[in-house]
DNA sequence: CAGAGTCTTTGACAAAAGTCAAAAAGCAAT
DNA sequence: ATTGCTTTTTGACTTTTGTCAAAGACTCTG
């Protein structure tokens, strides 16, 4: 799925911002396994994921590493910090697979908003999207057993599971490989 | 402090918008313990705390009443699912102490939006802050301990321990009341 | 200020989750 | 198939957190 696509999907772009998105537009391949972007590099790209799988994640202080989340085929990705705030990265990214990514500078993106305001609408939509997944998860992390909020990832997500090593999948769960182990062994 | 100068805060807003917000915004005055939205309810305002403090919460399926978060002044509040997505809230919505709430109708705020897109620069302002502050709420979930979590929040937000009770901070920071007990009494 | 009600702390115990270490299983490349 | 590497599981133990119950402290009201 391409990202024009995408978009149609939630409102009739016209013609002439379809011509202007398809040259704005960046689309780059990267192998399994490539990191995107390091802690403390700045990276001012809105991204797409055309195909593949990315994982964002956290170094402690401890050195721990930390999934924040992954984005899948379909999803929009930026470095927060960086993208909104022209700010260091926090958070590293790379890809888990093989991946098509497409994505286009912040300039880009302010210009284009600017010459269509109608792709407001999609922006804000997109943000909405995030805010209410986000607050899911807090309710999720906090109050939620390790074991309902598996079941709940094998739920919305079951395919995450033949696609990542269990030990991401723990720490995105926020618990130890271990007691996801544990977890899956009794059922 | 309240809503127009803590927008003037940001950007300048000219004379016409000050005048048309002013005729548009509901100011009110809540007591103590009031519900301000219950859960099933519809409630299509974009609210903003002059006075006071909000606290948002959720009733899972055992009963359990767990904070999802607290609004003080200056902050602005939606019951999200209802505002953006037309659909009821899932929390709920209460005053802590007496409270000053302006508000505006969905409605009038699409209007104005409308009427004057220099304010959609400050909604996507809005936005952003929101969703970072989630972002580091959820790592803070994932990987810090209940010891930790409570020494940011004293460090964040010292002032709620004066203005909330502990049982209603210990969900908030996703432990029970007695484990917020023992933190707090071994330093 | 007495008494009801709420909030907070404490104790004893149970359950959940983390840690460390080692074994087992899986995978890829020779 | 064998080797080396990574991932996953298992076991033993510790730490953290939760639960239940009761006691103490605090607050508000009549």
């Amino acid at each position: 799925m391409n990202v024009i696509s995408f978009l149609q999907q939630t409102i009739n772009l016209g013609p002439e911002i379809e011509a202007d998105l398809t040259h704005i537009i960046v689309r780059e391949q990267f192998p399994k396994n490539h990191i995107l972007i390091r802690p403390g590099q700045y990276y001012r790209r809105l991204m797409f994921v055309e195909e593949g799988l990315i994982r964002e994640h956290y170094l402690s202080m401890a050195g721990k590493d930390t999934t924040y989340r992954f984005h899948t085929e379909g999803s929009f990705v930026t470095a927060d910090e960086s993208f909104t705030d022209n700010q260091p990265s926090q958070y590293t990214f790379e890809t888990l697979e093989d991946s098509v990514i497409c994505s286009i500078s912040h300039a880009d993106f302010e210009n284009i908003l600017r010459q269509h305001p109608e792709l407001e609408q999609l922006h804000i939509l997109v943000m909405h999207q995030l805010i209410r997944e986000m607050k899911e998860r807090i309710t999720a992390l906090q109050f939620q057993t390790a074991t309902e909020r598996y079941e709940s990832l094998l739920k919305s997500q079951p395919s995450i599971f033949q696609r990542v090593s269990l030990g991401h999948i723990a720490s995105f769960l926020g618990i130890s490989q271990e007691t996801l182990s544990r977890i899956r062994s009794k059922r």
